[in-house]
DNA sequence: ATTAAAATTTAGGCAAAGCTAAAAATTTAT
DNA sequence: ATAAATTTTTAGCTTTGCCTAAATTTTAAT
């Protein structure tokens, strides 16, 4: 399997929330910054595979054997971005493009070996799930701090808009990956959100409350 | 930079043990297993770089730069090799084939912070010398178990000959990477050679300490 | 129901990196 | 010193993955 056969069952995967949708040539050439000519080849080649059905003019849905390639390409991506937030200080931010690569490296030795040597992490750091080696995934738990209701805990596990301004706006907030907060109160004028967080109160504007997730504790 | 280039860089470099003297195109055809023709081809790409010296038919030589670069893949290459016996349980013999592609991995911060991480190590698993960052390499201090005069002592870092049947032979003797020995005596009969190790003697043949490294201590 | 617009596929090309076979240069051997 | 053997290069072809432009199909709009 090459390095862009990987990519494309990747961004199919990605595009199908519903198992059962096609997705459209056009869906895949945006996500992957390709154009949709080169879609056409790529998938006609996986569909030769039996990695994906594909129909002319109908878009794409991978085969039970295409899920399971691209699941195993998303657990290694989401394993390696553990290792380097937990064991090499990497931020959130700085993650992606190497785990993007990292994904890659063939071995099931080394899989299952950095599975054991981060002790079995069932989420990444954004708060995705981590599926296990024989594809299957755990239902993402991670909410948004907005839909927190007053009482209520959390881990921070991810953001959804990660745009540096976002993510050093966080850091200025002192919230951090890891981080447990409480909801103290929330105000229905603003719809801004009263959280104790590192053992100090703050006041989190509905905007930041809507692109932060936590899971709930 | 591509793969490709990467090893060919490597493969230029390790052909020439002294920096001056020129490769030739049907040497490094052999190491990389492909065709003279075709090192002909890359070998002029990599001069246009500059990455090497070139001259039809008087064969190749690094450049500073295009060394440099070498030593970096080689430098990575080794720390990988650290890490996955280190920290992954992985044995000597097996970590050529998964380091071979982690070397490639391109990030800067990966590399400090895994150098890092593994605190520093200055050899790889076989006892070979691992570059810093400005591409200095201290000379490697591995010599053969047949070289210890009687009373030395050493430890294990590396294989000569890594055939599985070494390999496994060394298992039965129960002599791993790391292993302290000291030289009790020398047979001149049949250059075998008698030594402490895990607290128990044992007669090593010719053959085995010919093909066993050690640093000594 | 046509027609216009949008999406998709086909056709034809390009660059990288490999190959084989033939040509050219160098080295070795008589 | 010349011929034979070896090494290296060139020429031309292949595959992968991408591209543009043109053709085709599907979808949307009147």
């Amino acid at each position: 399997m090459t390095l862009s056969e990987e990519n494309y069952l990747k961004a199919i995967y990605h595009l199908s929330k519903d198992a059962r949708d096609e997705v459209s040539t056009n869906a895949i050439a945006d996500a992957m910054e390709t154009k949709a000519s080169s879609v056409t080849d790529m998938v006609k080649k996986l569909s030769e595979k039996k990695l994906v059905k594909y129909k002319k003019y109908q878009g794409v849905k991978l085969t039970e054997e295409g899920r399971l390639y691209a699941v195993n390409v998303i657990r290694k991506h989401r394993l390696w971005e553990v290792f380097l937030v937990e064991k090499l200080n990497f931020s959130w931010d700085e993650v992606h493009d190497v785990a993007e690569q990292l994904e890659h490296i063939k071995s099931d030795k080394l899989v299952e070996e950095l599975d054991t040597f981060l002790d079995y992490p069932t989420v990444d750091p954004h708060g995705d799930p981590i599926p296990d080696k024989h594809g299957k995934i755990q239902p993402s738990s991670k909410v948004l701090l907005s839909s927190l209701k007053k009482g209520e805990k959390g881990v921070c596990v991810g953001v959804k808009n990660s745009s540096k301004e976002f993510l050093q706006y966080l850091d200025k907030l002192r919230i951090s990956l890891g981080d447990e907060l409480t909801v103290l109160s929330r105000e229905p004028f603003d719809n801004s959100v009263l959280i104790r967080i590192n053992d100090s109160e703050l006041n989190v504007s509905s905007l930041t409350a809507t692109n932060l997730y936590v899971t709930k504790t």
